[in-house]
DNA sequence: TAGGCCATCTGGTCCT
DNA sequence: AGGACCAGATGGCCTA
């Protein structure tokens, strides 16, 4: 079962071109403009203003900071080695963030989810894919009565978004006192068989408890353009 | 303006 | 020895 998602996530506030594997690093930057002897400051910051956002002055300033850390010599080199290659694992980290950004209902305001709130969405989005098939199967047992709109072929996509949607409430949530634990999974107590659907309504409400989890009403809409392929 | 988030640099540690 | 990984430090941008 793979969520057919529509992801409108935004890069705002990161240069594509600048921090892409492969692309123009911060070195290679430096590099370029080590040959020049005007102003540095104001030439890449100008150039570099021009199409590549706020992180400019960052790198303007990274870049002055190694230039004065006195970073020469074979120890130098080596430095400047060990720079390159942990800027590269991390652009490779945040590839991957973004790759499951991409796969993640996308949130109803299009904001960006930080790198925190992507691995707890993404944890509370797995755990509700595999309870969506836990309840699934629990119907499909010979002498079980699935609920109605489950019986219904063409509701089951919503019936099951909505389904999880209400497992995923907390996914979002601000409040990540009892989450702080990446191992931690929502507790589920009662049968599916509880779970009430107000497909009118568009909101599910649930006599599943949910023990401690924080609850917030963050994501009424998170379904809203998926679909799911049964 | 404070706090959150982020990218980068850096040195230490572990692994191959 | 060199690369991967990690965590602390630093400083910039954004938002409430």
């Amino acid at each position: 079962m793979l969520p057919t998602l529509v992801c409108a996530l935004t890069e705002r506030c990161v240069t594509e071109d600048a921090v892409k594997p492969g692309a123009h690093s911060v070195r290679s930057i430096q590099n370029e403009d080590d040959d020049k002897p005007d102003d540095f400051n104001t030439q890449l910051g100008r150039h570099r203003t021009s199409h590549s956002g706020w992180k400019v002055k960052t790198f303007m300033k990274k870049s002055l900071r190694s230039k004065s850390s006195g970073l020469c010599g074979p120890r130098g080199k080596h430095r400047v080695k060990a720079n390159d290659r942990e800027r590269n694992r991390m652009h490779n980290l945040n590839s991957a963030l973004d790759d499951l950004r991409s796969i993640l209902p996308m949130l109803p305001n299009d904001a960006k989810l930080t790198k925190i709130e992507t691995l707890r969405f993404a944890h509370n989005y797995i755990w509700a894919l595999t309870e969506t098939l836990r309840m699934a199967d629990h119907h499909q047992q010979p002498g079980q009565h699935a609920p109605r709109h489950f019986q219904q072929e063409a509701c089951w996509p919503s019936a099951a978004s909505i389904y999880m949607m209400d497992h995923l409430e907390s996914a979002t949530s601000l409040h990540f006192s009892s989450w702080d634990s990446m191992s931690s999974t929502p507790t589920c107590h009662g049968s599916p068989g509880d779970v009430r659907l107000d497909l009118n309504r568009g909101i599910c409400s649930s006599a599943v408890t949910k023990g401690q989890n924080p609850t917030m009403s963050l994501l009424p809409f998170i379904f809203q353009s998926t679909t799911i392929d049964v």
